[in-house]
DNA sequence: TTATATCCGATAATTTTAGTCGGATATATT
DNA sequence: AATATATCCGACTAAAATTATCGGATATAA
């Protein structure tokens, strides 16, 4: 409950690494799946969809890779869980109303005030808050 | 990601009924479930579990059922939520260290910083705010 | 004695998250 | 032009977490 989900880390420990380089030097999936321990194939996805977001900028061919394209100081928390993970609350019936129990839901209204809470608390910070 | 589950949903919303009612009044699983549409079975576990917890109280045999045991006001968000689901964090790392990233891991501290933030702000809530 | 309620462990189903596979495209280097 | 190394991307499988079900026990009011 409450966590954040690997993706979203692996996502972040890949701007990080990035971010400690020099501006334009490029960094392969390879590259950062061996240092940190992660799956080869699925960073791979994480960087992919983070390129097609234009957080970062994917460099095709040998010695290609990635390197940070965004301003990761403009881009706050939600924004960016949203980008990696689609949309956020702490229910789904804030995003989609799918639910048996809305009808006669008596939670729904202070859930949602907490809710805004979380929200705000994220929109708070940066990327960059994390990778700096 | 970030959600609820719905255990501790069916939790609040129990507790929000029997607050609705008079002190002394007695809610049974059956009421609650076929009130806000929720499967018996599972909502008869997590009652169970709430009375270990001594939230609620049991009240066995015919025309038994359940009532507020605790202090609503005195429970604050993040001890309710570790009580109904357990330790709480954005990352399993901060309460169990079995993680494979965990010795390169370069996004620890900074996530434990929001980590903070989240229960803090948890904390500053009680069951009440939300059951009222 | 009976009916109705909680109690509780085991298990099954479902959903979400995580990870794998196969093959395509792009491009620097030789 | 050939080759090696990288991204690209959909389909698929596996694992884990969550949600729900089942069976039978115990407690007690009527």
């Amino acid at each position: 409950m409450l966590k954040l989900t690997r993706k979203v880390e692996y996502a972040l420990i890949s701007l990080r690494h990035m971010q400690g380089k020099s501006t334009d030097s490029i960094s392969s999936t390879k590259e950062i799946a061996n240092h940190y321990n992660i799956p080869v194939e699925i960073l791979a996805k994480t960087l992919q969809h983070m390129a097609k977001e234009n957080i970062i900028e994917a460099i095709n061919g040998p010695r290609g890779g990635y390197r940070i394209k965004a301003k990761l100081n403009k881009i706050n928390l939600v924004e960016f869980f949203e980008k990696v993970e689609g949309p956020l609350g702490l229910s789904d019936c804030f995003y989609d109303a799918n639910c048996m129990q809305i009808e006669f839901c008596n939670i729904r209204t202070p859930i949602q005030r907490i809710n805004n809470n979380m929200i705000n608390m994220f929109r708070s910070m940066s990327v960059q808050d994390i990778t700096n």
